[in-house]
DNA sequence: GTCTTTTCTGAACACTGTCAAGATGGCATG
DNA sequence: CATGCCATCTTGACAGTGTTCAGAAAAGAC
């Protein structure tokens, strides 16, 4: 047995998280209870304790999930991308948005506080994503002759700025951004927001 | 009657929103449950919904009241910064995030997904804050000559890294800080990514 | 004094996460 | 094949949750 074996149900490990996932599309993860994951999957309510210590670990086998989608996709957008221009960055960076446009509740599970340290699951699944940025920015410093230049605060910068307009367009305070004249969709603002970042960048 | 009344208890409404913050001093959000704020406050479990809707709007409440303290944070890191200098947003900035990471619990209830649009009491508590950023951004810019650029772009580019790094720091998956090579603090982290990114605005 | 309105309590409902005890069925060993 | 084992699933329970509703109690109005 590779993976999870396959007794009564099949494997029910992986039917949980899909279970999951599917709710997470309408309900949002606030109100996703263990139970309702249970009844989607045809299964008691207590059978997922014989596959998850508690619900967190459900959650952090979901958000592990989320994460692998999100490299993926950010690795296309990147990969079709302008070559060796910062169109790369730019292009991680909105794929990055999008992903948290089209999967809220997702997301968000994704960047829940867990209740103590963080699980080391969500910790490992996340670390592509984060050597994806890395590579990147360091990639972009070496197209633009700054090759000696340290990295690590741009990546700070980049990943602060890429990561905190999700948030601020998923859970930010609404009405801000007509507000300031703009009547951009908010994949547009996204767009923008990462585009300024780029010039900013390249700026010196 | 001009505040609420002072009836049985005294003023309810306040002290639910004190219990509510007290226990978000060692509570998470998450576990922050409206019996055990009725409790704390030596009152029925029923007896807030004369003061609130339903648990929602006490938490709309206590984010309120999160605005309102935040913005005078900033706005008390703002005015002893070096005046006209670019200091000024950076120690906003700071600021923030220092509040994000002193009061973690009441900072994600700021933010918290409302389930449907966002309640107009937060949207109205929020705006103070948003107009000190604002105006920063704006007066930053006089002060570099180059009143006549488009600010938003500037602006959005700002909040999204200041509250990003503020999210990363609280919720992020932990151990890509040191993975990067770089033993800061948190807060070291804030200061490090707010001057990279008044550096990257400077530069032209 | 009554009368009314606001505030609070007590009990209830449906729901949640979690656990212990038993039923069920696949697996390997005899 | 029979046997036993053990992972899996169900049933039923417990404490705790958000919320509602009928009534008690207290404050203000007349």
């Amino acid at each position: 047995m590779l993976f999870r074996p396959k007794y009564h149900h099949g494997d029910l490990h992986r039917a949980l998280v899909d279970a999951g996932l599917e709710l997470l599309e309408s309900r949002d993860a606030s109100e996703l209870s263990l139970r309702a994951v249970a009844r989607k999957a045809k299964v008691s309510a207590a059978a997922p304790y014989h596959h998850f210590a508690n619900k967190a670990e459900l959650l952090d086998a979901i958000a592990a999930e989320g994460f692998a989608l999100l490299e993926s996709q950010i690795r296309a957008a990147m990969q079709d991308a302008d070559e060796g221009c910062g169109g790369e960055l730019a292009a991680g960076g909105a794929a990055y948005v999008q992903f948290a446009l089209a999967h809220p509740s997702h997301f968000r599970v994704m960047f829940r506080k867990g209740e103590e340290e963080h699980a080391p699951v969500v910790d490992a699944a996340s670390s592509p994503v984060f050597a994806l940025l890395v590579e990147g920015v360091e990639r972009w410093l070496r197209g633009h002759e700054r090759a000696e230049e340290d990295a690590r605060p741009l990546i700070l910068l980049c990943w602060a700025a890429i990561h905190g307009i999700a948030m601020l367009l998923l859970d930010g305070p609404s009405s801000r951004w007509e507000k300031l004249g703009l009547d951009l969709d908010k994949q547009a603002i996204a767009v923008l927001v990462t585009r300024t970042l780029a010039e900013r960048l390249t700026a010196s």
